[in-house]
DNA sequence: CGTCTATTTGAATGTACTCAAAAGCGGTGG
DNA sequence: CCACCGCTTTTGAGTACATTCAAATAGACG
C-alpha cells in the first residue's frame, strides 16, 4: 500500500480504510484490465508494471491513448462515470500489479474524505489538459517532433516499450518511427 | 435566462439565485472572452452567437479546439480549475451574448445545489470523452472522413463557419478543405 | 462600384504510408 | 553450445495524402 503515498496524502485512518477496501490484483503480460463493451467499474492504481489504454478502429488497428506505469492510474474515466460500455481496452504491457478501487468504494471515499474528492477531480482535470495538448500537438507537429517530445517527457518509457507501442501512441507506423530513430538518413 | 433551461434543470429558487449572480455580457465579432496568459475565471454560457477556443502554436498558426454555440459552455476547464494561466484563446466568431458565471459563484452553487455539482462534473467528463474520440479520429482517419463526420455531427456549424475555421478544427488547410468540398475532383 | 476577405484552382513538394524483404535478437530445445 | 523459431526492427521502392505558394475568381459590404 506504500505506493499510494506517492500519489495521495492520507491520514492513518484514511489509509487503513483504503487498505481494507482496495484489492490487490496481478496481471500477466497481455491480460486485460478492461475490454471494449464492458463498463469500467474500477480505478486501478498501478503499483508495478505498465498498462496501455487503446482503441481499436474500424480497420482493426490499435491506437494507444495513454500508458500507466507505477504510481499512475488506469481507468476509462468516461465509462466509469457515465456507466456506459467502454470503447477502449486496457491491457498489461508487462507483468503488473494494481490496487483496484471499485466504484462503490470510490463513492464511499468521495463522501467521507474531502482530500480524496479533490485528488480525483484534479486528476480528471489534469488528464483533460493532457489530452487537449496532445490533440493540438497531433494537429500541429510532425512525427519527428512528436517522438522527440515523447522521449523528453517519458525517457523511461522509451526504453521500456516496443517501437510499435510508441508509434501507436504518437500516431505513426512502426516503420516510420524506426526511420526517425535512425536519423531519417535512410528515408526512402 | 430561459436559455439555461435547455441545459440545467433548475428549481425556481435555484433559477432565481442563478439570475442574481450570473452577469450577461455581449461580445462583438473578434472580441476575446479569454486570452492566452490569463487565468480563466468564468464559465460562459452562450445564449447567442458562437465562440471558438483555439491555441496558437509556435509557428503562429491557430488550431481550433472547440466551438461553443447557443446553449453550450465556453471555458478553459484546465485553467479554471487549476487557476493557472491559460494557453488558449476564446474568441467570438459572431456577435454574441453570454451569461458569465464567476468562479466564486460556481463554488457557491457547487456547495448549495447538488444538481449543479453533478451537471458540471458530467459536462467535464463528456468533454473529456469527446476529446478522446477526436484524438483517435485525428490519428486514424483521413481529412475527408473527418470533414464528413464534422458535417454529420454539426450540420449547422458547417453553414455558419468559414472554411478556415472548420479546416482548423479538423486539422487541415483551408485549401485542402475546399478541394474536399468540391469532391476532390480538382486534386492537384 | 471598388475594396477587402474568402474561396478555388494549379503546380510542385513534402511527409508519412504500404508492402515486401532482409537483418537482428532473445529464448528454447536438441 | 548452437541452431532454429518467432518476433521486432531495419531498409528499400513506390505511392497516397495533404501542404505550400501563387494566382485567379468569387462574395460581401460599405
Amino acid at each position: 500500500m506504500d505506493h499510494l503515498d506517492a500519489f495521495l496524502t492520507l491520514s492513518p485512518i484514511e489509509k487503513e480504510e483504503l487498505t481494507k477496501r482496495a484489492s490487490l490484483k496481478k496481471y500477466k503480460r497481455r491480460q486485460f484490465l478492461l475490454s471494449e463493451g464492458e463498463v469500467c467499474q474500477n480505478y486501478a492504481f498501478v503499483s508495478k508494471g505498465c498498462f496501455k489504454t487503446y482503441k481499436v478502429d474500424e480497420a482493426g488497428k490499435e491506437h494507444n491513448i495513454m500508458f500507466a506505469v507505477e504510481n499512475q492510474w488506469a481507468a476509462d474515466i468516461g465509462s466509469f462515470h457515465s456507466e456506459k460500455p467502454s470503447a477502449l481496452y486496457i491491457e498489461a504491457v508487462e507483468p503488473s500489479e494494481v490496487l483496484l478501487l471499485h466504484k462503490k468504494d470510490m463513492i464511499y471515499f468521495y463522501t467521507h474524505f474531502y482530500s480524496f474528492n479533490r485528488t480525483f477531480r484534479v486528476m480528471v482535470e489534469d488528464n483533460f489538459v493532457d489530452l487537449q495538448n496532445r490533440l493540438i500537438q497531433m494537429i500541429s507537429t510532425t512525427a519527428e517532433e512528436r517522438y522527440f517530445d515523447f522521449v523528453k517527457r517519458f525517457p523511461d518509457l522509451d526504453n521500456r516499450l516496443s517501437n510499435a507501442q510508441i508509434a501507436s501512441y504518437i500516431g505513426i507506423t512502426p516503420e516510420f518511427l524506426s526511420r526517425i530513430r535512425n536519423g531519417l538518413a535512410n528515408r526512402p
